[in-house]
DNA sequence: AACCAGGACGTGA
DNA sequence: TCACGTCATGGT
């Protein structure tokens, strides 16, 4: 790898940080929590708080979203988050308690409900068993309905590990700018930026969220990039 | 009215 | 391994 492609990664890392400022990602539909410093955060995104997840139902949350984002906008995601804490089931023991028809109702505005619902409760099978320890990024791999972004942002947002998220706008993005081939994989895009950034959840955390900032503003719609400042 | 959304899986070359 | 089709609802 070049050395220019190496500072590459870390300068449109600054200049889209400093377009955008600190994102706040995983967002949490409410964030409660007894910490003094931290009330007045009340929900959403929670720029410049690395702390979260501070309690497993949080984990649980971001887990819960991890499956129903996929493929999936993060407002629609939401919808059905709300749902299921009406239900009061982002709690694993509950959910796997609830009937299949209320729970694919719940999601319904997720889409994917018969998978989803799958994977759900998969996830939360597997979420118990590990009893709060962390999982490996293999032991995620093998659960139904955990791909390998999935199994990242699981890891990166639900359990701070240095695990870089790519999804299809980074794959977008920087093949448009040409740094890599449009059909790179997932892991060797992975590999390009945690060999050329330092190995900081933060960095990680923001760096795919101002990704996918910047990508809802110019890389939506095809032909993708058009008037893309960082190109 | 196509196209896209913070993908993953199953199948057959 | 690789390219495709499938899964579903909602917004633009």
């Amino acid at each position: 790898m070049s050395v220019n492609e190496s500072e590459q990664i870390m300068k449109i890392y600054k200049e889209l940080y400093a377009l955008y400022g600190p994102q706040g990602w995983w967002p949490l539909m409410e964030l409660e929590t007894d910490n003094p410093d931290k009330i007045g955060v009340t929900q959403g995104y929670h720029p410049l708080n690395y702390s979260l997840p501070e309690t497993p139902k949080q984990r649980y949350e971001i887990i819960l979203g991890t499956i129903l984002t996929q493929n999936t906008a993060w407002a629609s995601a939401v919808k059905a988050l709300k749902n299921l804490k009406k239900l009061n089931v982002i709690h694993p023991m509950k959910l796997l308690l609830l009937d299949d028809e209320t729970l694919k109702a719940a999601i319904r505005p997720a889409g994917f409900l018969n998978l989803k619902t799958i994977y759900l409760q998969e996830i939360t099978h597997f979420f118990l068993l590990l009893d709060n320890q962390i999982p490996s990024r293999d032991q995620l791999l093998k659960v139904k309905g955990v791909g390998n972004e999935t199994a990242d942002s699981i890891l990166l947002y639900g359990y701070k590990q240095p695990e870089f998220v790519v999804d299809a706008y980074t794959r977008r993005i920087f093949s448009h700018i040409g740094l890599v081939d449009e059909k790179i994989k997932y892991g060797n895009l992975k590999k390009l930026f945690e060999k050329n950034l330092p190995q900081d959840v933060r960095i990680y955390q923001e760096y795919h969220a101002l990704i996918v900032k910047h990508a809802k503003r110019y890389y939506q719609k095809n032909p993708y990039g058009v008037d893309d400042p960082l190109s």
